[in-house]
DNA sequence: GCCAACGTTGGC
DNA sequence: GCCAACGTTGGC
């Protein structure tokens, strides 16, 4: 079993919840995801992981914060909740369709590593990271350490 | 607000 | 199981 602790890309909309949000609530449960893809990377995230917080749908998409891991994967409340936006008639709770985690802020970025300035750097980051490969719009992705390094260093 | 691209749904 | 229709995402 490996301990060694992974990365992270957890897209959110500023509007509805931002890294300022984060930082004064210090833990959110991640609450509608709703992709199964994104959904099965949050069921093997651990406590620890890190996180990029990344802005989307907003004047200048990009990388604006830090987090980390903060609980393993459960339930999301809102999917049993009839007035959530979240709510899935079709989940139950024997065998519940969507998980999330707890996300715990850890620091704003200096300045926020933008979309444009991610896809300079598209060949060194590869083919296989999901945020610039055309067509995904994944809101969870795994990021490799060297990724991840690649990114903050642009920070 | 537009629209490309993708995922999901539901009729057959 | 196919696939058209529809809904969503997210950059621009």
């Amino acid at each position: 079993m490996s301990t060694r602790k992974h990365y992270w890309l957890m897209k959110t909309e500023p509007e509805d919840f931002s890294i300022d949000d984060l930082q004064r609530v210090d833990v959110e449960p991640w609450t509608g995801v709703r992709n199964y893809q994104a959904r099965n990377f949050m069921r093997s995230m651990r406590v620890g992981d890190g996180v990029l917080l990344y802005h989307s749908s907003t004047e200048i998409p990009g990388i604006y914060g830090i987090a980390e891991v903060a609980s393993a994967a459960y339930p999301d409340p809102t999917q049993f909740n009839k007035k959530s936006k979240y709510f899935d008639e079709k989940s139950t709770q024997e065998d519940p369709r969507w998980s999330l985690v707890d996300v715990r802020f850890v620091r704003k970025l200096k300045r926020s590593v933008t979309l444009e300035s991610i896809r300079e750097h598209a060949e060194v980051l590869g083919e296989d990271f999901a945020l610039i490969r055309r067509g995904t719009r994944l809101s969870v992705m795994p990021v490799s350490a060297a990724q991840w390094k690649t990114l903050l260093a642009l920070e």
